[in-house]
RNA sequence: GGAGAGGUACCCAAGUUGGCCAAAGGGGGCAGACUGUAAAUCUGCUGGCGUUCGCCUUCACUGGUUCAAAUCCAGUCCUCUCCA
């Protein structure tokens, strides 16, 4: 157990959260926790339907952290069963259920990243259907008869589809319910989640005390917004960075977002304090730091959660070349091709067009470069270099390849 | 079970008196200019294959009518609404 009083924790704990239901209970749980060295039980469940996680998931991830470094217990829940259902949160139309094989699938590659953040020591892991698939008919009507439909109607993603006229599937309604089951079953302490699945967490809480436990302490937390700063950071809008990312592409997108995400990427992207945070948006604020250098400082702090500070500094060397330079980077892949090959060809072969057609247009836009000069027939053939050397193919500003003609 | 509405490209959404539809518009994406790498803004592109012109595949699915269908007909699957 961790030496800080109840009231150190509460104050770390709470930080960056959106909100905590009720803050009471959770001094109390705190206090009692405490008083009686017993870690406190936070639950988290991941519906194991998408296989990679990414910094916006992370952001849960190590407020985890924190309470497993005060000493406290984290229980994961790997949503084997209710991931064939597909959680409707925030969805506008139903979610394709998983097989069976599809869900332990991607649980196996959710631990090493889950590993990647949470302490092995203090985590514990299991799967839903545990005890959700020992459930009977009646144990599931009686479940469902603790919720209306009304009550699911306030909801405002099954509102939408209603009212939009889409499918909402009966076996939605019962994602929440089976959530809510999950702390019953391993009796919660505290649940997490982003904002998003307040519903949810909620309805732990009213389960709890329909089965005679003490309601879990609700902690939501803010959700990051993807790296084009409009929606919410997700894969399937490619708007993501994900955690197992090679160290320049992390490096490279965390520089790419807008200045004015800089705050929420620092406070919810990284681990460094309050003050420190506060220290660096003041200098670039007042001009004594450029914006750029702020951003450069985010993305060094993003990579080494991940890789470690050594490979975040490489990363910038890397960026810096490429970037403020405009020089190559130095290591891209490489194709060989027997010459004469023409340039559409090369690129849809070395991945650098998905189509022919797109090829032509990328070079009739100018969007093609090899050895730094534009290419400006869609014509061109390559024949072997002279020297023997590779040609350098760009797309772009981030697309390279190394050609070499023989 | 009955009646009605609908299923269009990555998403949303026009188009249904048959041809001028690879299919309006918006979003997203990509490229160019501008920059600090960006963001914002402006411009162009955005099914595939050869490229003046063209050809091929596509408008839930399967068949049919026709010189010609996203547009008409029949059947199938799916969604929604109202009634029971």
């Amino acid at each position: 157990m961790g030496f800080l009083s109840a009231e150190e924790q509460y104050e770390l704990l709470t930080e960056n959260t959106s909100e905590v239901i009720t803050d009471e209970e959770f001094k109390n749980k705190l206090e009692r926790s405490v008083a009686e060295k017993k870690p406190l039980r936070c639950k988290l469940g991941i519906d194991p339907s998408a296989p990679d996680l990414h910094i916006g998931h992370a952001v849960v991830l190590h407020k985890l952290r924190q309470f497993q470094d005060l000493g406290h217990h984290v229980v994961m829940i790997l949503g084997d069963f209710t991931g064939m259902i597909g959680d409707p949160t925030g969805r506008s139309e139903m979610r394709k259920q998983l097989t069976e094989e599809e869900v332990r699938e991607n649980a196996r590659t959710y631990r090493e990243q889950l590993f990647m953040i949470l302490d092995p020591d203090r985590t514990e892991m299991v799967f839903n259907s545990q005890w959700l698939s020992k459930l009977n008919f009646a144990d599931v009507v009686k479940l469902a008869s603790k919720l209306t439909v009304a009550r699911m109607m306030e909801r405002e993603d099954f509102y939408k589809r209603y009212r939009d006229n889409i499918a909402i599937g009966i076996h939605e309604f019962f994602y929440p319910l089976m959530q809510g089951y999950d702390s019953v079953a391993v009796r919660a302490d505290i649940e997490f989640g982003a904002t998003e699945q307040k519903f949810n967490l909620l309805m732990g809480r009213q389960l709890q005390r329909d089965y005679g436990q003490e309601p879990q302490v609700a902690f939501t937390m803010p959700i990051l917004v993807g790296t084009n700063g409009v929606e919410k950071m997700s894969k399937s809008l490619g708007n993501y960075i994900g955690l197992t990312e090679p160290a320049d592409q992390i490096y490279g997108k965390a520089m790419s977002i807008s200045d004015d995400l800089m705050e929420e990427y620092f406070r919810l992207a990284t681990t460094l304090p309050a003050k420190e945070i506060a220290a660096i948006l003041e200098k670039v604020k007042n001009g004594q730091m450029h914006p750029r250098d702020g951003k450069m400082r985010l993305a060094r702090e993003i990579v080494a959660l991940y890789h470690g500070a050594q490979a975040a500094q490489e990363a910038e060397d890397k960026f810096k070349q490429v970037f403020q330079k405009g020089q190559m980077p130095s290591e891209m892949e490489a194709f060989k091709f027997d010459s004469p090959a023409g340039i559409v060809a090369v690129m849809v072969e070395a991945g650098l067009a998905p189509s022919k057609s797109e090829a032509r247009r990328l070079i009739k836009q100018g969007g093609v470069k090899i050895d730094g000069e534009a290419v400006s027939s869609i014509d061109l053939e390559l024949e072997k270099h002279k020297d023997d050397k590779d040609y350098i193919v760009q797309v772009g500003k981030r697309k390279f390849a190394r050609v070499k003609m023989i």
